[in-house]
DNA sequence: CTGAAAGCGCTTACAG
DNA sequence: CTGAAAGCGCTTACAG
């Protein structure tokens, strides 16, 4: 059996206060000798302090809960939740965070969920995408319970947000600078707000420009090589596809290469692409993929950081929003002439 | 405030032990209509249970815990981790326990170290290397505390591993069969149990076939493509430089890529590299890659699943070894003549 | 200055 | 069958 406070406070002949006040350093304070002996025999009796029974009077775990987002029954930790992550877990270390991730988050059972996050174990939560969440994020709000969102309509909750609009405007107009109008576009999942920004922006420029949306050029999914590729292959593999695509991430983009491949398109002659993260593997990969840079482990960094502030009731920053950068490397080119 | 049982047998003039069996749904058993009336009260009052209590009374926080390798100062979460990662959390969902992601672990500072494990926030833990963390390992044994090492020596604490010995001997023999006998190295972090075992067999397999081994065609690294780029920078610019290279890992395989590339080295035909894992990446790339595959995705599950056998204390399983297997891809080929 | 006591929100033996 | 009480391991006002 482990040993407590109690078992130190028998073993010298002292109250458990003593033994309480000398192993925390204050906030009463304890004359040396008590303290050193208080030590000495922790030390002897192995003692680790239970950091849960404090947590029950404090009200603070020190632990900051993650909820990922799932695209599909299990859960896939792409490089977008992977940096984001990295961020996360890097500016939590320097707080003194650790970070919970939870697993089981049923969209149908708010109840459930809501059981879950609140249960103590953690002091306030990072989303890493609102999609299917708005009522719990609701609720959360209504118990002004701390949490940040990412990946969610500015607004309502705390979010950390990319400048998805700007960044899908520089991504278009390098495609149309060089030429290209018939521009297709391999969409995220709809209902994840990112994603459906990206297509928004996609529409909105295609439509100022006057170029023609082609639905056939609109293929979804869920932000995967494997979706990348297939979809790209319903694009591609037609006498009318467009001469340049514009992927939600750079995932989809690497799997949108690889069909371009299978069908003999090569890019970026018969075809450009661009892609949205830049991701390390978007500089690794071969061609070498153009993108719209997003600073994934700032932004888990500021999200891991905002939700701090927010619990410890600092600052009242309630958004913030990053910007974007072209990458231009080497799956952009003007079309070929026979192609317009 | 939050509401607690306290408030519900209150307000129905009820005891809290009726409370809590009637919200728990057991095992005493509780008459219809009084369980009826906690369940209405609760949620009036917007009842949440206090898990962190509960906890402590039961001793289980139902959260696994994870132990990062942190390679620097910095911890890098490369698709090593990601895919264990994910194998965890997938399992730890069909087995409706969370995950905990400890930050803070100073090799140096055993005793702060065992106070985060041994706080109660987990019932047990993962470590995803055991790389300077023997003596945390150690105590963890001593106390008799639910703990899994991957990538660890097999013997001391419980282990989920891969057959690395059995890998490189599959990557080597393959690259030998085409005719090389000028093999390099991109060597993983030494005290990293994997990135040993995989230079020892790689070692055992030069010497057993009489091949030379030349030090500067074994260069060290993080595990990173970066790392990977600048090692293969050092092998590759000078005039001996070997035909092929085995890297520790995919990724430092692609920086390998990426450096040859720079240098106008065309690979296969003038270079054949062979990485290891498989990860996704691995396909993606060009040339794809040819590597040694391990079932990160399985080794994560498997980790999970013992741990809780073990806090559960059902079968006595204490390691596991997953075997790999080779995928031929565009990377590797016969050395050119010219070259023996 | 230090000890006895209350209490965090639960669970569960123990009485009645 | 149900309530009063003890207790999980701590922290911290409250007495002395």
């Amino acid at each position: 059996m482990a040993s407590t406070i109690k078992d130190i406070a028998r073993r010298l002949n002292i109250s458990v206060s003593t033994v309480s006040y000398a192993l925390n350093g204050g906030p009463r304070s304890v004359p040396e000798e008590v303290r050193d002996k208080v030590l000495t025999v922790a030390r002897e009796l192995d003692y680790r302090p239970n950091r849960v029974a404090r947590s029950l009077i404090t009200r603070r775990s020190h632990v900051l809960g993650i909820i990922p987002h799932r695209s599909s029954r299990d859960l896939i930790l792409g490089p977008f939740m992977q940096h984001v992550l990295n961020g996360i877990l890097n500016e939590a270390e320097l707080m003194m965070q650790h970070v919970l991730i939870f697993t089981r988050c049923d969209e149908k059972d708010t109840a459930g969920t809501m059981d879950q996050f609140l249960g103590g174990h953690v002091d306030g939560l990072v989303f890493i995408s609102s999609d299917g969440l708005e009522p719990v994020l609701e609720e959360l709000r209504h118990r002004n319970f701390p949490h940040v969102a990412l990946s969610a309509r500015r607004g309502a909750s705390p979010t950390v947000t990319v400048d998805n609009v700007n960044g899908v405007e520089r991504a278009m107009a390098h495609l149309y600078g060089l030429g290209h109008r018939k521009i297709g576009h391999l969409r995220g999942i709809p209902t994840h707000y990112d994603g459906w920004e990206r297509h928004e922006a996609y529409s909105d420029f295609m439509r100022r420009h006057g170029l023609p949306i082609n639905p056939s050029w609109i293929v979804d999914g869920r932000f995967t090589p494997f979706d990348g590729r297939c979809a790209a292959l319903k694009i591609l593999d037609r006498p009318d596809r467009p001469t340049a695509v514009f992927a939600a991430n750079d995932e989809m983009a690497l799997g949108l290469l690889e069909a371009a491949r299978e069908l003999g398109i090569s890019v970026p002659s018969q075809l450009s692409v661009v892609g949205f993260d830049d991701s390390p593997h978007a500089a690794l990969c071969y061609p070498r993929l153009t993108t719209v840079r997003q600073p994934l482990n700032d932004i888990g960094a500021a999200a891991a950081r905002m939700l701090l502030d927010i619990i410890e009731e600092r600052d009242p920053v309630t958004s913030l929003r990053f910007g974007t950068e072209l990458v231009i490397r080497d799956t952009t080119a003007r079309p070929t002439e026979d192609q317009s």
